[in-house]
DNA sequence: AGTTAATTTAAAACTATTTTAAATTATGGA
DNA sequence: TCCATAATTTAAAATAGTTTTAAATTAACT
């Protein structure tokens, strides 16, 4: 097993889906790493360890992992789905407009949303936007 | 000029771009039906009254119009991009998982966000899911 | 070991969006 | 008003991300 450790394999087995090398390999990535990496990340990533992978695996990968609660999909980046690990402490998402880098950020500790009488809301994300600290020095517009 | 009226009108004129048909009628459809509509939606309708227009025309409006500060691009449904009337008091976006209909929310009285030290943000998303009202009770699970 | 079910794979299909280049329309000056 | 220029629209093709399909492979269970 070396694309992963106990722990990524004790996820994937406790949450019920089959830990195939391909899942495996995924979810480390993306809990390795902390990119938020989109399909295509992750598969050119990992083509480098697994040469026989293919595109539509990660893409089922993800799937079945996102089914499994053990990854977010998030919508921040409109060119494409990124991925985060799910079992995280509770946070935001900034994405910098300039080098579209995804930076983790504190959740608010209070957020007071009125008027949500009647919905039932199972999750809020919340996306910023704006410039990151490295591109406002090395990067400048 | 039958597809508007003074102030959409108004709104393209004083943002400095031209006020062509496909532009005042895009801006028009997203001002009045409050659907948050994606550009597939605004074109269907439109081509109803504008036989010649083009899915190009709407997307290129659309550019001309999200970069004019007058709309906004939503991207709470991943499947395409959705639209909002920009000049609105700001407000959270809720997506029903059920039905995909799109709901504005009150947007929270107070965020306290926490570590944005070093981060120009311009722009903070709130995008809840879960299920609408009508979905709880016509369409439940 | 043999059967079945799940997963992976490559290829093709699909959908949203963008690009290209030509045609059309609007604008501003003679 | 006419002409030149610039902006916009259009259809077609291209692109990019993702999904579907069906066959091949792999794992699980008798």
């Amino acid at each position: 097993m070396i694309f992963t450790n106990g722990t990524i394999l004790d996820m994937i087995v406790k949450a019920g889906i089959r830990p195939s090398v391909p899942r495996l390999a995924v979810l480390s990535y993306i809990a390795t790493k902390r990119t938020h990496p989109s399909a295509d990340e992750i598969f050119n990533e990992l083509l480098v360890k697994i040469p026989k992978l293919s595109l539509t695996t990660v893409y089922n990968s993800l799937k079945a992992l996102v089914e499994a609660g053990l990854v977010n999909e998030l919508s921040i980046d409109p060119t494409c789905k990124r991925y985060d690990l799910a079992p995280q402490p509770r946070h935001s998402h900034f994405i910098c407009k300039r080098c579209g880098k995804i930076y983790d950020m504190a959740y608010p500790t209070e957020i007071k949303m009125a008027c949500t009488q009647g919905f039932d809301v199972d999750n809020i994300d919340i996306y910023l936007q704006g410039v990151c600290p490295e591109c406002k020095t090395n990067n400048p517009k």
